[in-house]
RNA sequence: GGCGGAGUAGCUCAGCGGUAGAGCAGGGGAAUCAUAAUCCCUUGGUCGGGGGUUCGAAUCCCUCCUCCGCUACCA
């Protein structure tokens, strides 16, 4: 991937029948990583979420709320913005699918499909549980009744078709084409293998329930769901105009983000409806994985749901933030707990970094008079740690190129650590009392590393890493990247600094 | 059944042809600037079993065992 001044990032837009859980609030965490660290490295960020609020069971719940189901929508897509928002997170448009931006893009794409010959008018049939409201394949059908131990019936209904069968060596070729864009590597395999045992056309419509948007020309029928939420990701940059600056500028997406539950939605049904209407398939779905609750599976019977709001207020926001995406490999499946979440608040952030700051900073408001000490010359030790603070940036937006947030986060705590060690090391409360000149190296030194990881841990600990550069008195722009490495700029000897305050208190084994 | 992935220290994992590594947990010590935080040292593994290739295998090949994912239309 050349370098592309542009950066669009989408989470999945949630389907509001759901109360949001740390699934929703991960997904859109690692989006916001990736589009605050996108924008301070100089790049054109779009940042895309939104809720998805069609549906057989949305009408359903709507019904049994008493409500219309705009009424409902409206209502229960507010949980979504108040996730977002506890969450921290920044997204620079939050789309909904009952909108009228998304209706028009939708009917516009659906008529691209017809107009490309992919769509057509069948019959769908197949084995459907009333009680499950699900239809079932033959294959699935147990003792004659579904799964679950439902009765089934035959039903048929007229349904448009999509025709995917006929994608199936063009998707495969995208995949050849870009072999980044289905991460990680082990889901790539799977859907290329799905794709290769072959094709189903797939029914785009549905004549069941009403809640959804029609088929332009046959009202009869309510556009296929998935169709309808994958377009949010042209909806939000003024499809059908493909010829605006949004459009332009941002089309194809760097980024889908999504749980690995959807991937094959967005890597097989979504290019193949991209390229049928002439438009470029996006540039990458990164698949994450699950969490369990205390090693054991979160589900709603078993009542372990995880709830965002509540993690955000017992353990804090970035707290939490960190240790979402510093805990598990991204792309993993993961396992919070209690006594891991506060090892990762107490140790990392509390001890590690937090303590590092305070330490620094104490002996800059004892040693030097509040201000940032003048250097002088620097000793090889000195450079040696400057060396490591300015190699991060490379370090971490390799990462972050790769998605790799963990190891962004690694990366930056190695030099926390190498921090740690230098400050026993050059023992500047010994200099304190006698050479005061190397006190100033050594302080100076320190500062500017400090510095360096707090930049760089701004996209992941919005609201700490700022406390700390206010501390030390980083102005507004000099926090992007470009200030940071051996030819950025360097603290000022001089500047006065606040009275140091911790960041990361240190959390109470009683919290939890 | 088919395809793919994984089995390495108590835990989570890295290493993927050249005398076994990291983080956390456990043990001992140093220091006292700091949110009693930090730093140093250290216990600990016949790298799932068996066979083979090689001067040499956790690393390649075969086989067996165990676990996981995918194997289409639920939002």
């Amino acid at each position: 991937m050349a370098a592309r001044d542009a950066f669009y990032v989408t989470s999945p837009i949630y389907y509001v029948n759901d109360s949001p859980h740390i699934g929703h609030a991960y997904t859109t965490l690692a989006c916001d990583v990736m589009a605050r660290f996108m924008r301070l490295d100089g790049r054109r960020v779009r940042f895309l979420t939104g809720t998805d609020e069609h549906g057989q069971k949305v009408e359903k719940a709507a019904k049994e709320a008493g409500k219309e189901p705009q009424a409902f929508t409206d209502e229960v897509s507010q949980r979504f913005r108040r996730m977002v928002e506890v969450m921290g997170t920044s997204p620079d448009d939050f789309i909904r699918t009952t909108e009228a931006r998304h209706k028009r893009a939708v009917a516009a794409l659906w008529q691209k499909l017809v107009d490309a010959g992919d769509i057509y008018l069948g019959t769908y049939a197949g084995w459907y549980s009333v009680r499950d409201e699900a239809f079932y394949a033959e294959s699935e059908l147990v003792d004659g009744k579904a799964p679950t131990g439902a009765p089934v019936e035959w039903v048929e209904e007229p349904s448009y078709f999509f025709r995917l069968s006929a994608w199936q060596d063009r998707l495969l070729a995208y995949y050849e084409r870009e072999p980044q864009a289905i991460l990680p590597l082990s889901r790539r395999n799977e859907i290329v293998s799905f794709v290769k045992g072959g094709l189903q056309d797939l029914s785009v419509s549905r004549t069941s329930f009403r809640w959804g948007i029609p088929v332009p020309g046959d009202e009869k029928h309510v556009i296929y769901v998935w169709l309808d939420a994958l377009t949010n990701y042209l909806s939000a940059l003024g499809y059908p105009d493909t010829e605006s600056e949004l459009f332009t500028t941002f089309w194809p997406a760097d980024l889908h983000m999504v749980g690995k539950d959807i991937v094959r939605f967005h890597s097989v049904y979504w290019p193949a409806f991209l390229m049928s209407a002439g438009l470029a398939p996006p540039r990458r779905v990164f698949a994450h994985g699950w969490w369990t609750n205390e090693g054991q599976k979160i589900s709603k019977s078993l009542g372990n749901v995880i709830d965002p709001f509540e993690l955000v207020a017992r353990y804090g926001l970035d707290q939490v933030r960190y240790f979402l995406l510093r805990e598990v490999p991204f792309g993993q499946d993961g396992d919070f707990s209690r006594a891991a979440m506060l090892r990762r608040a107490n140790h990392d952030l509390a001890n590690d970094y937090g303590n590092l700051v305070q330490r620094v900073l104490t002996l800059v408001q004892r040693g030097c008079a509040g201000r940032i000490p003048d250097p002088g010359n620097l000793a090889p030790e000195d450079d040696e740690l400057l060396a490591a603070a300015h190699g991060l940036l490379a370090t971490v937006r390799a990462a972050m190129a790769e998605v790799a947030p963990h190891k962004a986060l690694e990366a930056i705590f190695e030099v926390v650590g190498r921090a740690n060690r230098y400050v026993d090391a050059q023992a500047p409360w010994v200099l304190a009392k006698r050479d005061p000149v190397r006190l100033r190296a050594v302080l100076w030194t320190a500062c500017e590393t400090i510095r360096h990881v707090a930049t760089t841990t701004l996209p992941f600990m919005p609201t700490a890493s700022a406390k700390i550069l206010d501390q030390l008195a980083v102005s507004e722009p000099a926090r992007r990247f470009s200030s940071l490495g051996p030819d950025g700029a360097r603290l000022v000897p001089g500047t006065p600094l606040p009275k140091p305050e911790g960041v990361f208190p240190r959390l109470a084994e009683a919290a939890a």
